[in-house]
DNA sequence: CAGCATCCGCTTTGATACTG
DNA sequence: CAGTATCAAAGCGGATGCTG
């Protein structure tokens, strides 16, 4: 909450969301959509409650999100992100870009959750044939719940739980799977380090890194 | 320094560069190149100096930046980015980007330096005629030292201090100088509100916003 | 003077327990 | 489900002192 106290941008961006957890409960918006305050909890292992509860007062203030009242028969509360809050995606997808060789050297003691993969896939991956028919790719990381990546018309979009007719299934640790889908790692390469895998190979040349595009521009 | 413990490429990000004051201090390298403890620590207006020491610390460890010792007759420590380090400018300028808004309503109280408006220049700022010769741009935000833009093939440099023969000199408080060069203020306008300048407004064209390009690829 | 280290008071965080 | 209450530990900001 303590600002710099700085007459610069990037000192008053941080002002807003440089706190701890502010940007996670960002990416969880971002990723899942809206969220409640127990979705919210899951999706950031370690947060205490009472620090969420001050995060999402904060960030509320802020105008980066909003706290609706669904609808019955929901009848619970929802945290949503407003236009400001989604304008912080290409912030989120430099942060990923950067973090993404920090992935390599996985920490078995780090908490894991499906939903992170989809959401690094949406911001980090594109798909490289938007005239070609839309397809699935059914993402199982081992011990959790699977996801699915639905590559359509140039985009990589994702959703939890599993697809109706994949044309290829991944199984793995979540290492495994980010090599494969980042292009680092052959489909038989990684087979060998225990990845299993059904269906079409070639689905995963529909997705591509979002990368030498950008490097031009910047 | 403590870690999220969360196998998600934005959280190991922030890992290593979400500390308070840690993204500043790359500020300060990204723009100013390499710098001597002090350079930082005046850059940086409000950071208890165990801090920036500390924090030079991990982001050494972290292998953000190293620590040179400068040929004699200078003799003193540089710190200066590697190329790790110098990887963070997109995180950089999409926290600048986003902040924009934030710089519309100023505190009086905030502390500024010059080369935090050279620096937003050389990250947001573009070049619209990169077959055109080469102009400075000197700026003058009161109070302050002067700053120069040098806009050339294409790209926005900036250097401290004036410029030898400035096609345009601005001076003004630096959320005028902001509005002018990101043209949401004219320059008549910014002159009823105080500006002074001299030399050829036409210059002003020459910079432009990086922005439009960036959105068809986002 | 440049580049820290130490100490101290305050704030923020994290872990747990409890509640409408 | 969606928080509040409590408390110990860690982090931060400010001042000062030390060392080449």
């Amino acid at each position: 909450v303590r600002s710099y106290g700085q007459y610069c941008a990037v000192a008053k961006t941080l002002d807003v969301i440089g706190d701890r957890w502010n940007l996670l409960i960002v990416r969880e918006l971002l990723i899942r959509g809206d969220c409640r305050y127990t979705d919210l909890q899951h999706g950031l292992p370690g947060i205490a409650t009472n620090l969420l509860a001050d995060r999402l007062r904060e960030l509320e203030a802020a105008g980066v999100l909003t706290r609706e009242q669904a609808p019955p028969p929901i009848a619970t509360t929802l945290f949503r992100l407003t236009e400001r809050g989604l304008a912080l995606r290409p912030v989120l997808r430099e942060l990923l870009r950067w973090g993404a060789p920090l992935m390599l050297e996985p920490d078995e003691r780090d908490a894991f959750r499906s939903h992170w993969l989809g959401g690094a896939a949406e911001l980090a991956l594109v798909d490289s044939a938007p005239e070609a028919p839309a397809l699935s790719i059914e993402l199982r990381p081992s011990g959790e719940t699977p996801v699915t990546l639905e590559v359509a018309v140039g985009a990589v979009r994702t959703r939890d739980g599993s697809a109706d007719s994949p044309a290829l299934v991944l199984e793995a640790p979540p290492p495994l799977l980010l090599g494969v889908l980042t292009g680092q790692l052959g489909l038989d390469e990684a087979t060998e380090h225990g990845l299993l895998w059904q269906g079409d190979a070639d689905a995963l040349a529909r997705v591509r890194l979002l990368g030498a595009v950008e490097a031009q521009v910047a």
